[in-house]
DNA sequence: AAATAAATTAGAAAAATTTCTACATCTTCG
DNA sequence: CGAAGATGTAGAAATTTTTCTAATTTATTT
């Protein structure tokens, strides 16, 4: 029998299917009975739950109908700057953990993982504020020692925060100007940035792009 | 309090994400207590079990790791062909759920679905081995209604001899100006093949058509 | 066979995207 | 610190794509 955590804790999941935050809920209540779960299936209800209460453990898919990104993660991190904040999505953790870690997320974790991982990373998010897979830990410590004007051999990781957020815009099939749109920014701008992300990931079309992008997770 | 199902079953669980699987598991203890459960995270797996045992009620997830498809429903159908098969998915039912059933399933339900439509539908399936949603059966019923003229369920069929050379270079990331020279045709015309093709398949971008295409093939 | 529908093709005009240039910040490194 | 490079932004102009309309040809149906 493993270790029960027992202090008091308010948990916000965000998370748009069902069966998953069901799943999560009984995780949760495994490891801490005292929990509250507060449960949100879209972006925007999210919101509005964290300006009124707060979490001391969000756990959220940044990849809820189509709205995806990084930015998400930062706003709810500058809501609650104290609040930790688990990633779990369904995308690759090597292509996309330490974005999103870089985004201001304590923890990442593919949906993919097994059941003994998502203990482990409940536990140490409810414990430390912190968690990430051995894997994703090295992919950090590496980061932080490589010199910078070495090239990556994952150029993902010469993508910029701004492009990162572009980018999954444009994977996600949304055109220029409903990027533009929603990052509030120029169109011509976004054109940029599709222009410097093709270039740094060495491709000449959209399609090439998720190609490589699929290819590297 | 609803009514209880309790005759004993054997049920399968075909799904990636361990907390989809919990989330399952949680949600038919609910409502047959005397329930057996397996589960498999792939679909080799499946295969194997299938062979072994005898299940009345499967419920899969067919876009496990990518290996996706009706292929799949056919061959679980056919090692066992009094088994009912429920499918979940992320993909949409209006696109994806008549083309299953057709395949072989006896029920489909998106993820997005509500807590209570999956109750429904667990339920439907234990109790009388089928289950589509109001949307799906309307769906279905229009389908056997129209067969005067020639429906496709797969709207790949709709697709033109031109229509296909145009999509197939579209999805190999050329460019509407590339194609033209290709084919030696006026660049507005491969943009009228273009917007058909998009029309057809239901799609608005073309991320979508080749994530539409890739599911259909 | 005539009528109807589908397929293939473009022209013109409208709309969107790309490219080039530029500038203010922000980072990093010697 | 200061130079060099990366980042985020956008205006103007060039280019490409989309949309609308429509003419021809090619099936299909009654």
């Amino acid at each position: 029998m493993r270790l029960l955590i027992s202090h008091f804790m308010n948990i916000l999941i965000i998370e748009d299917e069902p069966l998953t935050v069901l799943g999560l809920k009984q995780k949760i209540k495994d490891i801490n009975p005292v929990t509250t779960i507060d449960t949100a299936a879209s972006v925007d209800t999210a919101y509005e739950l964290a300006t009124r209460h707060s979490y001391e453990l969000v756990i959220m898919d940044i990849d809820i109908k189509g709205k995806a990104g990084a930015g998400v993660v930062e706003r709810m991190k500058s809501l609650h700057p104290g609040t930790a904040i688990l990633v779990i999505t369904d995308l690759d953790e090597r292509t996309y953990g330490l974005p999103y870690m870089k985004a201001g997320a304590d923890g990442f974790l593919s949906k993919l993982a097994s059941s003994a991982q998502f203990d482990e990373a409940i536990r140490a998010m409810m414990v430390m504020g912190k968690y990430a897979s051995v894997a994703l830990q090295q992919q950090i410590i590496q980061e932080n020692q490589v010199n910078r004007s070495v090239r990556y051999v994952n150029p993902l990781m010469s993508i910029s925060e701004r492009e990162r957020q572009v980018m999954n815009h444009l994977i996600a099939g949304k055109s220029t100007g409903e990027i533009a749109a929603i990052l509030n920014i120029n169109k011509t701008t976004v054109g940029t940035h599709k222009m410097r992300i093709l270039k740094k990931m060495q491709v000449n079309s959209l399609i090439k792009l998720i190609e490589k992008v699929t290819m590297l997770s």
